[in-house]
DNA sequence: TAAATAGTGTCTTTTAGACATTATAAG
DNA sequence: CTTATAATGTCTAAAAGACACTATTTA
């Protein structure tokens, strides 16, 4: 790249620039499903459809900055996974104006989900299919703004990349989990049921589980035992 | 996101954008090794080190375009595997001004590499280590400019990550290839030395590759069969 | 004691690593 | 006939799917 070029894109107004924004895709278990936390438009364009939230990032701050940001503002939280996703920069992704936007996914506690749908803020959306489609609690289908089907899709995606290999599913779990419920995120992730004895055996086997010795308390049946990760080492 | 904030920012001057680009990581086989292409820089900032080609995004440009179009004005060639890898914003990336960069990830065949090097916009750089370091075909070590050997680590890495199950290794292979080819490339990439037999069972045993019936020509030795990848289905 | 889920044992198939051996070309 | 590499066979170990079975809690 050449000088010339960067200077002439000093002056602002010389050379027109697109916008750059954050957006977060806030994932995490919801009724026993895969949902994103999704806002209601209320504005022209696309009212009434469902956004994912974001914003505009400063011209001071950092990508992951603007995302740690906006995790605060919109779920009110600060301690979720949260890793870049992918950027969406078509022409005409939205109609107002040029906007090249940088997705991230953050995943989600059970008990994050429960506190940023309470604050209002947010509602949560079961994902499902491919390409990706949005469902109330009620099984009503939410329409999608802008270009969301799309990058919700490829949120969906990199979970589904990375679920086997990764410790990204405890992200979406309390700190202490039975082996059931560990398995109830890979199936609603992966879309598909899984075979108990051998789901088992493979998370032991890796040696990343630690029995904590007490059982979970509300069961009305046999109660499991809880483990939780030993991100040590 | 408000539309006040969108309404606001029609003004250019209002507030500060930044500026955006997209920076190409052209990867090819090398006299062996895995090598990118990077251009040196002849003046400030950062004068004397290495960069990878970049360049603006235009307005009415996409990100997908405006790669297409780097691909094309600096290695010449419009038929690569391209990919999108990773977006870079840290504020002070760049000293001159605020950037961000979409880097994309290209990969060339050997022969797309050396018309490249030859047109002598590009040079090659073998890579190694963990951050990845640049060296010169004669061994001396290349430094990189601004945030570049971050970015060339991350492609370094994706590539890792998607050989063993995905097609990208034929990207850096002729549309006919030895076995021993396919594995070099797959050494070169992993930075390990292969288990020769269990390496061919695997190739074959995955039923993409389609033996020619054809071997390869120049060997002063047995000569081996030229296989091609099925991408039909 | 019935119901429901937790947790275990075992068989089989697949996959992959290691290593020895045979085959075929050039010089 | 020597040398170098291609190509194959076989043994073994680890990983994963399927399924039957036992164990333990609540109601």
């Amino acid at each position: 790249m050449t000088d010339e070029a960067f200077l002439r894109d000093y002056d602002p107004s010389a050379f027109a620039r697109p916008s750059v924004t954050v957006d977060l895709v806030l994932l995490g278990m919801h009724d026993g499903q895969l949902a994103a936390l999704l806002m209601r438009r209320d504005q022209p364009p696309q009212a009434g459809c469902w956004a994912l939230p974001g914003g505009f990032v400063g011209i001071d701050e950092s990508l992951d900055a603007a995302a740690l940001r906006l995790l605060r503002d919109k779920a009110g939280m600060d301690d979720a996974h949260l890793e870049q996703l992918y950027s969406f920069g078509a022409v005409d992704r939205d109609p107002r104006m040029r906007v090249i936007t940088i997705a991230y996914l953050a995943l989600l506690r059970a008990d994050q989900m429960a506190a940023a749908i309470r604050s209002g803020r947010v509602t949560a959306a079961a994902l499902a299919g491919d390409p990706v489609s949005a469902r109330s609690p009620d099984g009503a289908s939410l329409p999608l703004a802008f270009d969301h089907a799309q990058i919700l899709t490829r949120a969906r995606d990199r979970l589904r990349g990375k679920i086997d290999y990764s410790d990204i599913a405890f992200a979406l779990l309390p700190a202490r989990f039975t082996l059931r419920a560990l398995q109830d995120v890979h199936e609603a992730v992966l879309g598909v049921p899984l075979n108990k004895p051998g789901f088992r055996r493979r998370m032991l086997d890796r040696g990343r589980l630690i029995a904590t010795g007490t059982r979970e308390a509300d069961a009305s049946h046999r109660p499991a035992e809880l483990f939780r990760l030993n991100d040590g080492d």
